[in-house]
DNA sequence: GATGAATGAGAATTCATTCAT
DNA sequence: GATGAATGAATTCTCATTCAT
């Protein structure tokens, strides 16, 4: 029946105070996200960890999704950020390796978690799925990329078709995040970082530069 | 989720037809768990896509978890199975490392879904997490095993860490089995098993036998 | 975000004491918002007044609009019923008059209420605007029609527009029913009878039959 | 409606600015109320319409329900003033009835609509009842008063009771304002007048001076 | 065993009012 | 005076579980 929505929808904060306010509802949405999963995610416990009352919640957000939303975004953000940063510095195409994979690593290492949790989301839409899985294609793509100027710089296998291998390895790379991070598995970061890099090395058929 | 509880601990069914209502709810809530995940996960809808009325769910499971408890039992079990039979069979490695990967990627293409949703579960208990670093941990030795006698034989790589190569290799497949089967990447699973074992070979630098 | 509705949209009763709860929650629903408003029309209280908890008010009813649905529907469907008996039976026609105007009085006794409350309605939709402009219709068409045959008997002044008519005489019965019955000013129900239908009969020029 | 209160009691603007501003939260609380009924008028709306600030709203006003009585009160006192003005002016009887439904209708056009909501006022208090009781009052006097000259006069029929009659007809007209102003039946008002006009004159036997 | 109804604690949301600047 | 933020009690709605037949 649709009672008419009298409420207006949140505004963005417009004072200093304001943005500290929603800033430490985000914050605090996300952390219990990472840390404590669904159960934990409610507007009462999200405004209790922010240290402000129940009704402040909505004084920022529309609801509990909202903020869902609004956390989601900014990882996401996160990781497009993170993605134009650093592996193209080292000249060694070993050691571009041995970045990327720590940098990809690290990259989901934050966001796994709640990428996770929306994918399957009990409460995700389309439009979260659509994001996630364009962070995903964003990082198959660079990855293909990648190989590709390998092949044709003749230090790797011709054969591997790009896009395929790039999303294989990822998913590799992916998955060893969240058994290192989620399932926490003692597993040395640093370890796993050189021997995946050991192993994807091998698999595209990596040549030193001649 | 626990509430107080009052009623007898429901019984295993003793006449045929209560063999037959029990499948039914089981096989009703892993649909529901499969294909749309926690949220249609009560027992009211798992009663109704089983068939029966809404009280019947309880003569056969003390509560909802009740039956997550049975449905990833049932899993892991199915899973154990699987591991059981085949891949020795072949008698070329590569052979054996494709129908490896075959099995591997069907087996989880049943449980993955499951399994993650068990993994973060809202309501899930410690024994559940128990037994998926169990069965996961049965595909690492087993995969570790494999790899030992390879390298034993010369056929692979003797520097490689055993473990950890099995770990990093498991990883690629079981998040596979997740890109295709629940995120539907358009991808075909004979091309994706190919793939995966040319780089999987690859990358423990798998030579024919001499 | 539509969190995915897993409530079944509460079915009819099956059984006779589920009927009889029902009944009873749109009794007093009913009687909560014809004796003490919107303020009153709770689901806590309708529950409470019905004798039943909390819960079971959602066991019958999808949301609290959903009752003022439901109750707004019966109290048409009452007026509805009400203006098919009755006032056809008199020879006389100012007995017929003083007899049609009882029968208007009374049906909007019970309806005023409700009526003027959805009207105005918070929460009101159109489809509920839409059933009362229906059932005010209802009784414009049975007035107009009734003048026209009084015109045509050569008993009732011809200059009258016979539709605009009814809706002016209609709407001073309506108004009156809401004073005495709901601002209860003190005023004796046969004698306004009487005096609505000598006023309405100089109004309408009635003649005796010659 | 009560919260506890510790504000001091809002005290009347002092400067010209004041003045406007507290104008501006009176009309668009009553333009919200007349137009988009309760669920607008809230606090916030209200500030929002009449273009200040939320907090604003608690300078002039102690509550909601401060407003609301101010709002009332302007109305009634519109309606007392509308009452002293007009239609003693003309001579003939019968214009006179014509003049005085026309102000009837046009004072009821603005008011209808304010004084049901608060009639049955989720929030009211009896002080807004009562200031309604009067100006209800105040228009059944005038009219009686004017049927008992008439009938002194000899134009009316001296079987009336005056006071129940212009209670009946003051009811015809305060429905007919809100069936035309509210409900938005397609009708002119001038036909409307004039018709009430002669069904009216006709009730109380009107006729022309000897 | 099977069924549909009943229960009530808990989660999400609203909004009149107060506070700090 | 004006502003935007903060508050929290009250309300609606959910759903796992228990009960009566």
């Amino acid at each position: 029946m649709g009672r008419s929505r009298t409420n207006p929808a949140p505004g963005a904060p417009v004072t200093a105070r304001g943005r500290r306010t929603r800033d430490a509802l985000v914050a605090a949405g996300r952390r219990l996200l990472e840390t404590r999963g669904w159960p934990a995610f409610t507007p009462e416990q999200v405004a209790q960890a922010a240290g402000v009352s129940y009704g402040t919640f909505y004084t920022y957000f529309e609801s509990k999704d909202d903020l869902l939303r609004t956390i989601v975004r900014a990882v996401a953000e996160e990781m497009f950020t993170a993605s134009l940063v650093g592996p193209e510095t080292a000249d060694d195409p070993y050691t571009r390796i041995v970045e990327s994979n720590r940098g990809y690593l690290r990259a989901w290492r934050n966001a796994s978690r709640v990428l996770r949790l929306v994918e399957q989301g009990a409460d995700s839409d389309d439009t979260l799925r659509q994001l996630l899985l364009e962070v995903r294609e964003l990082y198959v793509q660079r990855g293909a990329e990648g190989l590709r100027r390998l092949q044709e710089a003749g230090l790797a296998d011709r054969e591997l078709e790009p896009r395929l291998t790039a999303i294989v390895l990822g998913a590799m790379v992916e998955q060893m995040a969240h058994v290192i991070y989620s399932l926490r598995e003692p597993l040395d970061e640093d370890a796993v970082v050189n021997h995946m890099s050991k192993l994807w090395a091998a698999a595209i058929g990596l040549r030193e530069r001649p």
